[in-house]
DNA sequence: TAGATTGTTAATCGATTAACAATC
DNA sequence: TAGATTGTTAATCGATTAACAATC
């Protein structure tokens, strides 16, 4: 209901919820119960009922949720139901990959616009997008109505990136490069690094 | 003291130390207090101290960390201080860049191995590396005694990829597929899935 | 109706933080 | 010695899970 704030480990749940919820779409099954979610996700069918509880009734006792409903609910929560532009910086290899998920986020979010500091690599196209000096940046972003930033800079350039980021009015920014960035505290950012992934999965051999 | 099991939390919480760490060493710093790594890391110092003191006693009262000493340290713990070989599958744009941190990985950790099921991959190189085909993946994890995997195929192989890789005795496995695999209780799986991550941070925006 | 499953409360479990004696 | 900072205990905070009345 909004009111109280929404853990983070609820938010980064819901994602996983909607992206089964989609599978199951595609093959017409049209109703689903916490516990058929919970088995097929790993998790707790109480935690899943509670999770979806903190933001509405979205089921129906003894039978389940409605897929297609839950879905349209999923994508309100997290704002999916409106268009989303996202702007990426660095357009190396990472930045590439990235930039060929587009027809994979549907129609939800979309990387509209790829900057890179490198002479070199201004006027390169990738997957329909023309890459852009960095000095375009502002403009374009203001243009585009960009919300989003990715990062996929060395590590020795992200803040400088994330900086340029805030100053564009970036409202949160997805970090691939292996440092801590800071931002102001109404700039959201998540960290998605390869590096210390992997090294922590080290942890775990015998 | 590895009595105590340590949560998931704590060990993903080193690799993050030693990669600061690893930065004040370059810079020849030779000491640092859990007040400094907190501010620099946005954790609470706290923390810091309790995560380390799982594994033993690693600072000085009154004085703080020795920089190199917590490196070996925390290398030690995870596992770093061996050589970890690394077998990816799936090489399209997301396996190719992640091939290119192989540098980055220093001594610890290598990719030594690529795989992927089109006939039309097999025998590209990249980065050093020639991609082979399927068929030979039990027969190279072997003789290289590759221990972790990385899946970065599209998501309704990715199952079948890991099914393969349990197969082959791999122990843990680095995902990046969006979907949920299954796979023993002895393996270990992370996800890293970039569209997931990406919807949670839409959660955040105004 | 009987069986199933939700939404929600209470219980449990675990992780973070504060506080401080020990000591460099 | 005085100041700083650890390692650790206790307190707090938050997240997960169990249980069950409500109800489809």
């Amino acid at each position: 209901m909004k009111t109280q704030k929404i853990s983070e480990a609820v938010v980064r749940r819901l994602p996983i919820y909607l992206r089964f919820l989609n599978e199951l779409a595609m093959k017409n099954i049209m109703t689903v119960s916490s516990q058929d979610l919970g088995q097929k996700l790993d998790l707790n069918p109480a935690q899943i009922r509670k999770d979806l509880a903190y933001f509405g009734e979205f089921g129906k006792k003894g039978i389940g949720y409605d897929v297609s409903y839950l879905i349209e609910k999923i994508r309100q929560i997290l704002k999916l139901d409106r268009h989303i532009q996202v702007a990426l910086v660095g357009a190396g290899n990472l930045g590439r990959a990235l930039c060929n998920y587009n027809t994979y986020l549907r129609n939800d979010m979309k990387i509209v616009a790829v900057f890179d500091a490198m002479p070199g690599k201004a006027g390169e196209s990738i997957n329909n997008l023309t890459v852009q000096p960095m000095h375009e940046m502002k403009q374009t972003i203001t243009k585009l109505g960009v919300r989003i930033g990715i990062i996929t800079v060395p590590a020795v350039e992200a803040q400088n990136v994330a900086n340029q980021f805030v100053e564009c009015g970036i409202e949160a920014i997805l970090n691939f490069a292996p440092v801590i960035i800071k931002v102001p505290a109404d700039v959201r950012v998540h960290h998605a690094d390869f590096t210390t992934e992997l090294q922590s999965l080290a942890y775990y051999l015998d």
